[in-house]
DNA sequence: TCGGTGTCATGAATCGTTTCAACACTAGGT
DNA sequence: ACCTAGTGTTGAAACGATTCATGACACCGA
């Protein structure tokens, strides 16, 4: 049933030594030899079997990718930037997506290595970088995408949620804005916290700004919902004059709350900023500010990164002797500036 | 460097044959020995190497996955669901977009058999199905996702799109629309025709109404926004009464030119309706009519028959004598109904 | 004619796991 | 004491592509 090299080889009249160069070094091999081996290959339907190619070479041709949510549009776009910079470089990419759960993540990393993948993206659900760090050293470079560590231990592709969190908060503040409700969750999710940090440091520096905070379980627009009708059943005095979400989806979803099921108006009774600026923000019921983020970008560069990374490592571990290391001029900390984007919502 | 089987049996003082039974079959080793080698494998940092084991084994443990586009929600969804079932059957799913070229969807299901799948499910991108029919005579189930064969050949969950596209544009007579356009593209695409043919079907019906094309390259809120521009710009005698757009990510971009960069309102001037019902359809500027399409049920349905299709293939395979092609009960085109989904873009 | 040089092709060894026939040993029955 | 059945373990073969040392052959110049 199955055609392998040999098939191909006796069909070709030539030695599997052979068909295997016509497939990876064509230029070795006598242009009519490799005609004829491409013919057999042809007629008997042959398809390389990589397992057996990946186990000779001790290592495979892809790369692996955990975010946290595939159902977020900005994720979507990282994939996006990534796959296609992965393809540039011969380099197939492992998808995976975690909703958020540190099992999950651990579950994709798992079978990643057992894919003997030549390096991991992962955009972290949880604060405990450990494992990754361990997985790094044991041979798997790894990225940060859309986050950073504390140290200097792993590469990473971010944006500084901190200072976004700030310029949403602070052009909160700046259109008047004076009782303000971080809605976002879980806490665990550093990009979260970050941004809910960010928040505080802008309201800090004003005496007469309080800031809420509504944690919610997830980044979705279902839970935008909630927060949403969390906030309407309250009575106007005690709600604020403006949300800011951790993300477009949970903005997107208090707007449906707020415009559509309630009679909230967004901006003049409370306004609404979110995160992410992905392509619906623009399109909302009242269009949505938000802090931009450069996703594909992010996508493109973290692959960039990793390939650094693995030629790193590969040389590492082959020229220890001389000081390899001092010769790498790249930067492993890659940082991205978020940028306010006003529309509607926010009275803009 | 890398510690395989070997050095864990010579770590625990088994035979290498232990060790594997101890990852794959543990109850057929004693408890004390079980442990003695997982206690090995733990000090060792050992993980098991997938290529070797699928080269054994002649078959992988995942199933790919090739949809249009990853920045589609509706897509996005349908990969959530097949993700989730596939991994309640042990299985990891291999994800790719083909953004709707041919080319790539090609070179993504070439990657699939090279990393022999036990399935593929793929959306795709053109009419021609040959190679997908190919793939599956040689051994690869394959089963359409978002789109039927016209014969019996391919396995397929579907959601008539004639029938969607007949509701929508149905809807928008009974709104009193009378000059409807349609957006969508490209018409390569066999859920776009379909969408565009259920249009016609209701157009027929009716002598005062008539049915206009506009078509784009591609269905992304960006063409959406473009097709927006080309009615805008037309004096407002000759621009439609309403638009029917193949999908929500071009009534979004359309919605997008009309209201935000634009001054026609919808619905008073243009009333709008677009086809997934992805969940920004009900925050947009004007809340969107749509078709619903239950995209992860469509994913999980998808996985669930694939697996069909694989123990049939294994049973067709082993037991030919028999006739078991017979006792197969189960229905090889699963198809859903699109339903109506009214919101104010249509005036609702 | 001979040595030198380069081009092509060969095929056995190799990667790390799983499988399976064969074996060692124990416990229970007669 | 002997046989049977059952339980646990062994180790070599097999999976299919790649690699590389080796060799065959042709061509050129001396």
């Amino acid at each position: 049933m199955a055609v392998g090299v040999k098939d191909v080889a006796v069909a070709a009249s030539v030695s599997v030594g052979t068909v295997s160069n016509v497939l990876n070094n064509p230029e070795k091999v006598a242009p009519a030899t490799v005609a004829r081996v491409q013919k057999a290959i042809a007629d008997l339907g042959f398809v390389r079997n990589d397992a057996a190619r990946q186990l000779r070479a001790g290592r495979s041709r892809s790369i692996g990718l955990v975010v946290l949510d595939v159902g977020n549009p900005f994720f979507a776009d990282v994939a996006r930037g990534a796959e296609t910079r992965a393809a540039d470089a011969g380099l197939a990419v492992l998808f995976g997506s975690s909703d958020e759960r540190a099992d999950r993540e651990g579950a994709y990393v798992d079978l990643f290595r057992e894919q003997r993948v030549n390096g991991v993206l992962v955009t972290p659900a949880t604060d405990d970088l450990s494992s990754l760090v361990r997985l790094q050293d044991a041979g798997t470079p790894v990225v940060l995408v859309d986050r950073e560590a504390d140290d200097d231990a792993l590469a990473s592709v971010a944006v500084d949620d901190v200072e976004g969190g700030f310029l949403a908060t602070q052009h909160l503040i700046d259109s008047g804005r004076r009782r303000i409700t971080f809605v976002g969750g879980p806490l665990s999710t550093r990009q979260v916290r970050d941004r809910l940090e960010g928040a505080r440091r802008a309201v800090a520096e004003r005496a007469d700004v309080a800031l809420d905070v509504v944690e919610m379980p997830a980044l979705t627009v279902l839970q935008g919902r909630e927060a949403g009708n969390l906030l309407r059943v309250r009575d106007a005095a005690s709600r604020p004059d403006a949300v800011f979400a951790a993300n477009d989806l949970l903005a997107v979803g208090v707007l449906q709350s707020f415009a559509l099921l309630g009679d909230i108006r967004v901006p003049e009774d409370i306004a609404l900023i979110g995160y992410d600026d992905i392509d619906f923000a623009a399109a909302t019921v009242v269009p949505l500010s938000s802090i931009r983020q450069p996703a594909r970008e992010i996508g493109a560069t973290a692959v960039d990164l990793l390939l650094a990374e693995i030629a790193r490592a590969g040389a590492g571990g082959a020229g220890v002797a001389a000081g390899v290391i001092a010769a790498d001029t790249g930067e492993r900390r890659i940082r991205f500036r978020p940028e306010l984007v006003v529309r509607a919502s926010t009275g803009g």
